[in-house]
DNA sequence: GCGGAATAGATGAGTCTTCAACTACGCTCG
DNA sequence: CGAGCGTAGTTGAAGACTCATCTATTCCGC
């Protein structure tokens, strides 16, 4: 009778035919996951942020450039480890020059590439802050889950990257 | 030597003592839920967006909206089902009252409420939306698993859902 | 029933994201 | 070589989210 995500098979109006409704326990196991996932999310952004000033998006991208030799990388390299469209990329990647923390280089090798690279002000802030993140991951991810639940997050993790793919 | 999410205990600059950081599994463990978690939700939102033009935030509106008697819900209560901000719902219901889908009306019971009310348009629209919604998380999501990692998934987001409450 | 605190919601400025151009460079092939 | 095409990255406008602030109403205690 509701126009719900598992509107239930013949629910009146819901003309597409042909549709596979969620059954109960999928729906319960989706908006289980799906909650958990925006308010885990939520959380360590929000955490991350009012302490250190630094957006998990933002500590994303200082991560991956502190990983690398050099602390540089190429821009859409940058974009890809972080999940992040090329735009997206280069207007954040401008704000993080504005705070010294990133500059850009041109790319030696292709002259329409720019580097990315963490400065010692990025790094020191990015010190900074790992601190953080890491004890909020520990206190609303780890310190709830057995070892098993862990090792069930990973699989189930892996498995959908395999399908979504790193790409 | 990097300053990684998992700075390794000692890491020669890691000046704060007492962090205890994620170990290799961990690591892993935590990255591949992240990443995973972020490319499907994307996906699911992307997917949604282009088909219908409703994204996955607003659709989740009008599904609450559509779960109610009368169609109708009191603002906070919406948002608090939507896991949004109270100001974020009223930005996103004020758009959804341009498209004609929504309309506010003044709660009877409490002069300071106002009730969020699906209209017929906003019905139609959900239920031509909820079979390409349902599809891709079945694509996406169910297709990928086994009945054991759906339990699994379940489990996690439950166990997660204790911590960061409902609330 | 009145004064103050608390609650419901709206609003505007600032920030972030997206999308669709747009520039600039490299690559290939005739 | 140079025309055309593909790739790298930037830009600006429009939509969306956050935060602080503001108004209106209710609730509470006297």
């Amino acid at each position: 009778m509701t126009a719900d995500v598992s509107l239930a098979p013949g629910d009146p109006g819901s003309g597409a035919e042909g549709t596979r409704w969620l059954d109960a326990g999928e729906q319960q196991a989706w908006r289980a996951w799906l909650y958990s996932a925006q308010l885990l999310l939520d959380r360590l952004d929000r955490e991350l942020t009012h302490a250190t000033g630094i957006s998990h998006a933002y500590y994303e991208i200082l991560v991956a450039l502190s990983e690398t030799e050099g602390r540089m990388m190429r821009m859409s390299e940058l974009a890809d480890r972080c999940l992040s469209s090329r735009s997206r990329l280069s207007h954040a990647v401008s704000r993080l020059e504005e705070r010294g923390w990133v500059r850009r280089q041109v790319c030696p090798d292709d002259g329409r590439g720019q580097l990315a690279v963490l400065t010692d002000d990025g790094f020191a802030a990015l010190e900074a802050a790992a601190p953080v993140h890491v004890a909020s991951v520990r206190t609303h991810l780890f310190d709830q889950l057995s070892p098993e639940q862990v090792a069930a997050m990973r699989d189930l993790g892996e498995t959908l990257l395999r399908h979504l793919g790193p790409r």
